[in-house]
DNA sequence: TGGTGCACTAAAT
DNA sequence: TAGTGCACCA
């Protein structure tokens, strides 16, 4: 989000700089950038509840790029919902809740290709998500913190304080917050980044320059105004107001009060009643906004607020509310979710990330301090080449014979699945990739060389033959990743290639070390030596109950599971407390971050003991959709008068045509046009003899042949061959992808998954439509006495009832439908 | 004509 | 989510 057009305005002051410019220095990087976009490569993996880790493969590599140019990355992560932008939260899961539904129904069809598309844009990056990737930070020695709010603010309060000295984002928010040296767009390949400088910003001016405002002269406040004026993520503009006016109109008028007045006045705008204590309160938040200070280990504003601030329960309320420091303490490690505040659930206990000992990569253009005789390159080769250049599986573990435990073949369909590592693509989605297919089918019978396991998914002999060293992460020694679940450290690199050209590096098969894995951790007790010897991917990625085809069954010897379903197979269903064994690897480990972990809590004790959390994360967000309802009662923009709610959400929709027909096999029967999609059918067709057998295994309970309590938590958002999906049944909703559960008046019914509207019907404002259709007045009503603040202008609009002050619902109005049309 | 906002695309692998 | 191009409007 950040402020529309801002970088665009600033692009004078933006100078690339390379990466080794910042050698030496810590900065800190906005993780869910990063995830944001490493999602892409999973998102049918998330969107359908399987277990996966490579967004987390995604974070490290940047990690690891970072710290081979000498920066220490100090990765923030993204808390709990602000009240200011609660609002948007909640219409971004709605909207990502109707995406699920179109990819479920596509992946009912077999349309596979649309099914990932509307995948990627229902996934969502959550906090269970973020542990993994701090599981792999915690095992690499890697600095990070998860704010209890906002990262943006946290990522200010670290610059601030002189804790790292720039910030690697893509918000531009960052600016408005203050931050004195923000870096954009880490290019990887190039290994530079776009640095912003704030001491830069009064040389930008339209007669220096090609950008279109002028901050010649200007304070730090007056930017910050400028920014909230034009629209920020806690206040949409006064319709028609963007940055150039904004900036053009403030330096005129002084004050935003003389700017409203002015605007006002013209007449030409409509500007929302109550704007101003709303940009009076979104201002607060780029100011006080509540951050963890790792080193007092509490909650403290991000800036001292001075005396004369006006400062009440509703600014209070608006930057954050103060938590128990334990609490905080706890959700600043991860321990703890930064939005239910219950112990953190490990989404992917399979995934337990662990790193050996680390030696120094000299920076490019250095000689590497190792031999790499044998290897046809020279010292400097490799050292110029990077550190990628090493990805691969380690021949130093030794081999195993392929056994069925490491690969499954799984038959009862006319082709095998192979599962496991070796699989390649799991996915549903995929399965219909006859190349694929045949090449896994290929893996499987071939006759393997040598070298049949890797290096990650080594023996517990293997992990306790490596002792005696410490890790001791330095800048410059970067620990490699090729993929998922596969991490490659230098010490691996003399074997890497003789290895790579005697074996395909997807052909390491097998779950890993699984629980034996495990255990060997327990065994190990409290050694001196803080990380095992070689990365390990104890399992592949897979789900626990969806009918995926590879999905093998899950060691039920696991340790870090703990909890079998009734068939005697583990779902993990329930949630499992961290750290587990990712974060025991964690806790001895040398402690790098100041914020050593504070181990585990159980139960709901810090829970009590801790003030109440902002938002239910219950059905009360999602009834704030219903505010909808009121668009037009008392907004008197003519803008928004032709956006009246039609009265059938189906009547606009350009869905395409099967959108609007029954998602059965005759729909998909029209596609026969299509070679491509007609493949798809008829291996989907196929796969769901094997996909039922899965499911039926892993989701149903055999008593009943319904879904057992334990799998309603993956089930929630699975695709099913037979086109039976959980969105149908808010009840059962996946927890991830809807954290906030939904009354059933709001829950999309079975037929209107297929009646969502797609493509340009779904931008726009005709999208409120649906959302009308949805709610209901006595849902308002009944969260109207949900709340309990007397006063309503404090409240987000998306909380706050039809009946309530005028200013306010305006202001709802505003910002529901700049946020939904977005 | 400039500014705003919408539509569309790429993103990762 | 960011960037770009285009249409609409004052």
């Amino acid at each position: 989000m950040g402020i529309s057009g801002l970088l665009v305005a600033l692009k004078t002051i933006q100078v690339t700089k390379p990466l080794s410019e910042f050698s030496g220095q810590t900065v800190a990087v906005d993780a869910y950038v990063w995830l944001h976009k490493a999602v892409y490569s999973c998102a049918t993996e998330l969107a359908t509840g399987q277990a996966t880790s490579k967004y987390v493969t995604y974070a490290m590599d940047r990690v690891r790029i970072l710290r081979h140019h000498g920066i220490e990355p100090y990765i923030v992560f993204d808390g709990g919902p602000l009240r200011a932008k609660q609002g948007t939260e909640n219409e971004r899961k709605q909207r990502r809740e109707d995406h699920v539904a179109r990819g479920n129904m596509f992946a009912a069809q077999g349309r596979h290709n649309q099914a990932r598309e509307c995948y990627t844009k229902a996934v969502d990056v959550t906090p269970q998500m973020a542990f993994q990737l701090i599981k792999a930070l915690r095992a690499e020695g890697v600095k990070y913190i998860v704010a209890p709010y906002e990262a943006d603010a946290q990522l200010a309060f670290l610059e601030k304080e002189g804790i790292v000295s720039a910030i690697l984002t893509e918000d531009s928010d960052l600016l408005v917050f203050g931050c004195k040296n923000v870096l954009f767009k880490l290019d990887t390949n190039a290994r530079t980044v776009v640095s912003i400088a704030k001491k830069d910003f009064t040389s930008v001016s339209p007669s220096a320059d090609s950008s279109s405002i002028s901050l010649v002269g200007w304070s730090e406040k007056q930017f910050r105004e400028m920014a909230i004026l034009s629209g920020c993520d806690y206040l949409p503009s006064i319709p028609g107001v963007g940055l150039k006016t904004a900036c053009g109109m403030l330096r005129r008028w002084k004050t935003p009060e003389q700017v409203v007045r002015s605007i006002m006045l013209e007449g030409k705008k409509s500007v929302p009643k109550g704007y101003l204590q709303q940009f009076r309160l979104a201002e607060k938040c780029f100011l006080y906004q509540r951050v963890y200070h790792p080193k007092l280990e509490q909650l403290v504003h991000l800036n001292e607020i001075p005396n004369e601030e006006e400062w009440d329960e509703i600014a209070d309320s608006y930057v954050g509310r103060d938590l128990d420091p334990t609490l905080a303490k706890a959700v600043a490690l991860g321990d703890k979710d930064p939005v239910s505040y219950s112990a953190m659930e490990d989404i992917n206990p399979g995934f337990v990330p662990r790193t050996r000992v680390l030696q120094d990569l000299p920076l490019p253009g250095k000689p590497i301090n190792r031999s790499l005789k044998g290897k046809g390159k020279t010292r400097d080769t490799v050292a110029s080449e990077g550190i990628l250049s090493f990805f691969g599986p380690n021949p130093k573990i030794p081999q195993m014979p392929k056994s069925p435990t490491k690969t499954k073949v799984v038959t009862g369909s006319k082709s095998k699945m192979v599962v496991g590592k070796q699989s390649g693509k799991r996915t549903l989605a995929d399965i219909h990739d006859q190349d694929s297919q045949s090449k896994k089918q290929k893996r499987t019978t071939s006759t393997k060389p040598a070298f049949t396991r890797s290096k990650f998914f080594g023996s517990s002999e293997d992990h306790t033959q490596v002792t005696g060293s410490t890790f001791t992460p330095t800048p410059g020694s970067p620990c490699l990743a090729d993929k998922e679940n596969e991490y490659i450290t230098i010490d691996d690199i003399d074997e890497e290639e003789a290895f790579e050209e005697a074996e395909d590096g997807d052909s390491m098969v097998g779950q890993g070390r699984g629980s034996s894995d495990a255990q060997d951790l327990e065994d190990e007790g409290d050694h001196e030596v803080e990380q095992e010897d070689g990365y390990i991917s104890p399992t592949p990625s897979r789900s626990r109950d969806t009918p995926e085809l590879s999905s093998p069954p899950r060691p039920r010897t696991a340790p870090q599971l703990g909890r079998e379903s009734p068939d005697g197979l583990d779902f993990g269903a329930e949630p499992v407390s961290s750290p587990p064994s990712g974060a025991r690897s964690y806790r001895r480990t040398p402690v790098r971050h100041t914020t050593p972990p504070i181990g585990n809590f159980a139960g709901n004790v810090l829970i009590e003991a801790s003030p109440e959390p902002e938002a239910e994360p219950s059905g009360t967000r999602v009834d704030a959709l219903d505010l909808r309802n009121s668009f037009g009662d008392d907004f008197t923009g003519t803008e928004f008068s032709e956006d009246e709610p039609t009265p059938t959400p189906l009547s606009f929709s350009p869905s395409p045509p099967d959108l609007d027909r029954d998602p059965s096999p005759l729909a998909a029967g029209e596609e026969l046009d299509d070679p491509e999609e007609q493949e798809e059918q008829a291996v989907a067709s196929r796969s769901a003899a094997v996909a039922a057998g899965w499911r039926n295994m892993w989701s149903l309970d055999p008593s009943r042949g319904q879904p057992s309590s334990a799998s309603l938590r993956r089930s929630g958002t699975n695709v099913t061959p037979t086109g039976r999906h959980r969105l149908a049944d808010p009840s059962k909703a996946h927890p991830y992808l809807y954290s906030y559960a939904r009354s059933p008046n709001t829950a999309p019914s079975k037929s209107s998954s297929s009646d969502i509207p797609t493509g340009k019907g779904l931008r726009g404002r005709r999208s409120l439509v649906f959302v009308e259709t949805k709610t209901t007045k006595t849902e308002l009503n009944s969260e109207s006495s949900v709340e309990s603040l007397t006063s309503m202008s404090g409240r987000t609009s998306a909380m706050r009832p039809r009946d309530a002050e005028p200013d306010v619902l305006t202001r709802a109005h505003l910002e529901k439908f700049r946020l939904f049309t977005r």
